[in-house]
DNA sequence: ACAAAAAGTTAGCTGCTCCTAATCCCTCTC
DNA sequence: GAGAGGGATTAGGAGCAGCTAACTTTTTGT
């Protein structure tokens, strides 16, 4: 009767849902623009559970008027739903800026210990956090850290690095990886957000890339998650073949 | 078969228990001085449950060999349950040292907060923590925090204030209250840890002090959870009648 | 010392979130 | 447009941690 939910005294949405309950509304959240939506599928592979087990806790949060859902199809959130989610996301990316700059972390640590804490902050810590570093606006990766209203500024003008045109530059701002060994490898390369390059030349399997005087080849498969902010000039990115953007959109 | 436990990767002792189990072994472990020793219903009213549950956990912990336990008897801990209860409370007050100084907490808003986190914080974070805080030796209230090592040092020389006898002098060294009303009236009365005292007087009912050249009457109720460092001087404190040591021991 | 009160325990349930196995239904291909 | 394959769902069950109610043991007060 009294059972397994979070204190959660008295924060202003966040209510009283289980730690599964909010890891199951981020994840819907952050797959909102991947191609295929929020699939039973992927969201048991992100969460770590089986597909039944997300059958279920969909059909709960469905109940609870926190997602939209019908059977065999994408689900998703409902705009209460979204606040929570967003409301995750915020603390998610603030902690890592906090590890990050504060404690030192490397960047390929922060997440997995924000995963943990981003569920058990108050409102207090998360307002205290945000001032100390001076309401942050990116995380880490490049990430934008949703407003303490909730807005979520949306990447426009973002394009990957595996679509950019010889010739192109620019300026790397996200790099949507979750993987530590692939982080390290982006690091090594020096390709944090920040980063200036230049497209040196286009390969099948990979790019060519200058940064900061030195050339090497960046795989595709990297270079599908290093969001570029284009620098106007001579050169201009390959105009995108029709469809929705196929990158992951991790984190 | 797969379930409900702490992911807690790669920690050195602190195991795969559930933060229930901990909470339980904390507290176990802050009543192992308390006059009766760790009963049953302390625990339930400690950690929120009813004694039934308690006993059910108890007898899980034994299974587990972090407990020892007689039927009927007050349960203590095991070397290695020991250890999971000391690295806890290392958690917790390094981590009410960090929000007091770091994110400015109020010394009454510590508490819950570590509540949440001690739990959940990695040996990383504990360890940068420490570091970013010059590895302090007590937390706001003047409670000891645990080495790394986990050897925790433990408090003699220190007397209850409604212990002390006429015309002694000390300082306030812990104050081992937990409620936020009553830690908001100690520091109303300016009686935080550091604070310099001297008895001016003792009645049934409370004592006397001059504190900063003004005189007040603190209530027996506060004045045992106001653990003092005595001057050596004129004055001695009366000699403890026999018997355990009656405070609660709190936090 | 013995009865009443208090504390502790047992038995039986509940809700939560996960699991496996079996079945269902969509979609894509030929 | 029919089936094959794969994703989604249902059914049934497990483990955890809590609960109430009934019972047993210890403690306490006269």
């Amino acid at each position: 009767m009294k059972q397994g939910l979070v204190e959660n005294a008295g924060d202003k949405g966040s209510s009283s849902l289980s730690h599964s309950q909010q890891d199951y509304l981020k994840q819907i959240f952050l797959l909102d623009h991947a191609p295929r939506g929020a699939t039973t599928q992927i969201l048991a592979d992100r969460i770590g559970v089986r597909p039944a087990s997300v059958t279920g806790m969909l059909k709960k949060l469905a109940e609870e008027g926190l997602v939209e859902r019908a059977p065999y199809r994408a689900v998703r959130l409902t705009e209460s739903g979204r606040r929570i989610a967003v409301e995750l996301v915020r603390h998610h990316r603030l902690l890592e800026v906090f590890l990050f700059r504060m404690l030192g972390y490397r960047w390929d640590e922060v997440h997995e210990e924000a995963e943990a804490l981003e569920h058990v902050i108050s409102e207090r810590f998360e307002q205290r956090v945000a001032e100390l570093l001076s309401h942050p606006e990116r995380d880490p990766h490049g990430d934008p850290i949703p407003t303490s209203e909730l807005a979520l500024e949306e990447d426009r003008h973002l394009a990957p690095l595996a679509r950019l045109a010889r010739g192109s530059r620019g300026t790397i701002c996200r790099v949507t990886l979750q993987d530590q060994d692939a982080l390290n490898l982006v690091e090594k390369l020096g390709l944090l957000p920040g980063t200036e390059i230049e497209v040196a030349d286009t390969h099948p399997d990979g790019v060519s890339l200058l940064v900061a005087g030195s050339r090497f080849l960046v795989p595709t498969l990297l270079a599908l998650h290093l969001l570029v902010v284009i620098v106007p000039g001579p050169a201009s990115p390959h105009p995108k073949p029709r469809g929705r953007d196929r990158t992951a959109g991790g984190r």
